[in-house]
DNA sequence: CAAAACTATATTGCACACAATTTAATTTCA
DNA sequence: TGAAATTAAATTGTGTGCAATATAGTTTTG
């Protein structure tokens, strides 16, 4: 009996692959309805911890969504010329900078409501699996 | 008794966020030991089907990475001036551009072979769980 | 068989994503 | 207390990732 060797290097032997893969087409599949609220996918997460939070410091929504100063500096800036969100330097430390949702900001959380469930409906999980699935995913974080 | 109402725009309560996050989280990890051969990790996913494939037109290295050419393109080009793929436009059509692994190319599959068990040891689930979870990751794809 | 439709790749423009560095403010501690 | 260490953002540079468009080659079809 011939014995096949297992390749390690076989793009379906990954887990890291279907990861990815799945991660960029979830991305993707937010952008038509995201596009008529005017934000993209990493604005919209960043939208999410706002309307929650109402404040924060640039390092505190860093911190909330694993991204970096270099990626949320300039994407704040744009969602403050957007009247998403105030960028101000903190009083109390300087080097600090408080972003604050606008009303503009938290008015479109209404129209944001919506997103979720459809995105629900475009993937092809039960509830239980969908569970599932975060829970490992929390796990790899 | 006060009943909490579901709130659908919390992070904690997507989905997608932690496959995004999750997704990110794993790339980083690779970044260690593909710096040493040179390879960013979409390379080196380029690379695996290339180790496996040899010769490809540049439209089924998308199929197979999900990527576009947009992406793909400029990548290529720099792995043809690394010396990993060679470029040719297809005789029998050329609208077709075939990429095809050097022996350069080749001989970085024996360094690569160390990768993927290295990565494993550094994700945090058991064998189990990581089958379980490329079930669910490719019923999303 | 030539115009129209189609296909494969390349290009352009915009939006991340992060490492590394810089700048400025605050805290620590000799 | 003042130099050194730490901290928070911003900046810079490189590398994706994709939509939209352009270009060129191939196939279809009237």
């Amino acid at each position: 009996m011939a014995t096949l060797k297992y390749n390690p290097l076989k793009l379906e032997n990954q887990i890291c692959f279907p990861l990815y893969a799945a991660s960029k087409e979830v991305v993707k599949k937010y952008k038509p309805f995201l596009d008529p609220l005017g934000l993209t996918y990493t604005q919209y997460i960043t939208m999410m911890v706002l309307w929650e939070h109402k404040e924060l410091t640039v390092s505190k929504i860093g911190e909330y969504l694993k991204l970096d100063t270099g990626t949320l500096t300039p994407m704040l800036k744009k969602m403050e010329t957007a009247g998403l969100v105030t960028r101000e330097r903190s009083k109390k430390d300087e080097r600090e900078m408080n972003v604050k949702i606008t009303p503009t900001g938290m008015a479109l959380r209404k129209e944001a409501l919506k997103v979720p469930e459809r995105i629900g409906s475009c993937i092809n999980l039960t509830v239980e699996e969908a569970l599932q699935l975060k829970a490992l995913l929390e796990k790899i974080i």
